[in-house]
DNA sequence: TTCGCTGCAAACCATTTGCACCCAT
DNA sequence: ATGGGTGCAAATGGTTTGCAGCGAA
């Protein structure tokens, strides 16, 4: 997901639109909250994003921004990623984004992404060949990076 | 990970080996516990196991079965695995244990395992060209099994 | 007789929820 | 003026930890 402002532009059109189309509201917090998140790009946790709100205004709660976030993943704008520190992080998403895996670095906790039609190709021939059919995956690669290497 | 009485066997004598090496003690609860665990053929979250174990002995703490899980985690005899629904959930693991990704299945539940030495080399040729050197990594595929499609 | 192990209950910690007030619509 | 949104604090739920007693070495 690239941190341009176009692409914020874009998807804060899109998240107007989707609470419009529910008939929920557009608050000063929320819209904060939205622009904040996406202009970090992502791969943020609830509360590392909540700590970035807090430097500009106070009295955000914890619980409005996940109840933001879960707000955006309802509308298809962000989606949960897990990973193996039981923390909750948040991705950039929307139909302009192509799917994609992960790396994410051990030493400094950097996530890039990247994708591979080659690996996801073979994935859908392991499946069909099991009977299995897919509906989603999640493919992530754990090391270290090359600054930190 | 197959569940016959003779891998079983050989896992239970690598988890003597292993707390006989770290002087730490061999119990009732323990070894029902670890049995249990290899019996089942793993993908089993604490509280399952828990729930077994208490069919046949009353008494056993959950707390205990955690740390005996802990336990064959560090002594590389399992290992922590987690989706996305915030439950860890344990496989047997081991140096004959070849290395598997999973395929999970959203009606039943039912992990299966699958093993593609193709990906596994695309993930590697992904990682080298972005300099990133790979330690360990995640491949899950959600979608439909056999039995529920 | 050590010292690790156990069960229990309390603590943890990320996330969710109940509630009374607030504010877009 | 509705009814959704907010902050706060309390609840939740999986997992961990402190502690006094227990039991393997």
């Amino acid at each position: 997901m690239k941190n341009s402002t176009a692409t914020s532009n874009r998807l804060f059109a899109r998240y107007k639109s989707f609470i419009a189309t529910q008939s929920r509201k557009s608050t000063t917090q929320r819209d904060l909250i939205v622009t904040s998140f996406f202009k970090t790009g992502g791969h943020i946790s609830a509360e590392e994003l909540h700590g970035l709100i807090k430097k500009t205004k106070k009295n955000i709660g914890l619980a409005t921004v996940y109840r933001t976030l879960k707000l955006l993943t309802e509308g298809g704008l962000a989606k949960e990623m897990r990973f193996n520190d039981g923390i909750t992080r948040y991705e950039v998403e929307g139909p302009e984004c192509a799917h994609h895996d992960h790396m994410v670095c051990l030493e400094c906790g950097k996530v890039e992404e990247f994708e591979n039609e080659m690996i996801e190709k073979l994935q859908k021939e392991v499946a069909t060949k099991c009977g299995f059919s897919i509906s989603d995956h999640k493919l992530e690669l754990y090391g270290i990076c090359k600054e930190c290497g």
